[in-house]
DNA sequence: TCCGAAATCGAGGCATGCCTCATCTTCGTC
DNA sequence: GACGAAGATGAGGCATGCCTCGATTTCGGA
């Protein structure tokens, strides 16, 4: 996240004035084309070189986790609020809410929320938090008898995967249409509503797996 | 689909081998990597120069085309059949089961079946004629009062793209994960499970941009 | 103001993948 | 079985993007 010195040293001004530019510039550039985005163009953007993106961070998954940093406290915080909302049920549309809306209009966190990365520290320690708690979102809606009993935490991947696509087709076209397609599937998430599924749940190491080959494939 | 001469003559016969070897090639490189397989891999595995698959397939397009032939009768041939089971419940289910059975396991028509590529006609066609399908599947299960009369056809294309990615990241880790999803989305789909919706739906228009969108992403 | 360390620069080497075309091979007809 | 057309070949030119590293500039402490 910081440039990986064990560093006492603090920065120079004009170096601290060019990262936070890289910085800037990485942010749009990341969030319109995903994490993909071809580095020249964030240094290009950034009014820089490329040896000097290189210089500040040396891998693009520095650069990635310095990025969404912010993200990342904005998605623990909205799963904290939600797991003490009552009713529970509202804690958990309020937690799915706050997680697509993260997604949408933002190529990169979509890709962050869906996949997984190796070596992306950072990151993965903020996804443990917001998975743990989302658990938890899940169990204590069960326990109030709103959310059907048939599924679990592992089941919120594939809403994430599904939104993840949808927020992906839609956000540039209609940005609210997101919403939509999450409402249709709450009222498939409701105790009324249920009927039985036809297979199990994935295990949560089946979920790893999943999000280690999506992430793979994007960064090919 | 053939190879854009107005042409009344016939293949060679070993040009007719070598065009079999392709295709046979390109249906299963297609299937692991995806619409963006990298043609020099095809032309490899059919044992063939990479000059030799440019000859018989000018352009990606066309290459692909010839190849989803199968699926796309295979799509179409569903919604056919969807449209005419009692209860038109029970046509929506299977068409929907088909048609994400037939996007699992191959990413290449699952690219196909969620996104759009300007100036692949044959496979156009055979889109626009399953959607009108589609359509009528939609609005003979609201007619029975079994399905949801908040959604359009249009809201199809959100459970297609949702499944895109939920196909995409599990059909190697539980080749039938998917049907779990599915069931949840149909629970969400039944008239008994409707709560008002936040957002109008997408207008047609809206939907073939966003698919257009999803494809320029995809083969940037 | 001067100097060494820190920071910047960007050309260039590498890898991948697209697509072309001059040359060689094979087919099938007479 | 010979010949012309159809087909196959693959090196090579082009484009993109990664990443490095020696040369150059800038900062800031003494």
């Amino acid at each position: 996240m910081t440039t990986r010195k064990p560093s006492i040293a603090p920065l120079r001004k004009d170096a601290q004035r060019n990262r936070a530019a890289l910085l800037d510039a990485a942010r749009t550039v990341f969030a319109e084309e995903g994490l993909d985005a071809p580095l020249e163009g964030i240094a290009r953007r950034a009014g820089l070189a490329i040896g000097t993106l290189y210089r500040h961070f040396p891998t693009r998954m520095d650069l990635v986790g310095a990025v969404m940093a912010e993200k990342k406290r904005a998605w623990i915080k909205a799963a904290e609020a939600a797991v003490v909302i009552e009713p529970a049920w509202d804690g958990l549309t309020f937690f799915l809410e706050r997680v697509c809306e993260l997604q949408a209009g933002d190529l990169a966190f979509n890709d962050i929320a869906s996949m997984r990365f190796p070596y992306a520290a950072g990151i993965e320690a903020a996804r443990k938090r917001a998975y743990d708690l989302g658990r938890r979102i899940v169990e204590r809606a069960q326990a109030e008898g709103s959310l059907r009993p048939d599924i679990t935490a592992e089941d919120v991947a594939f809403i994430v995967w599904a939104h993840s696509r949808v927020s992906e087709a839609t956000y540039a076209i209609d940005p609210h249409a997101w919403r939509r397609y999450l409402a249709l599937t709450l009222d498939g998430l409701r105790a009324t509503a249920a009927h039985p599924l036809p297979v199990p749940p994935l295990r949560p190491r089946q979920v790893l797996r999943a999000q280690l080959r999506l992430g793979r494939r994007r960064l090919r």
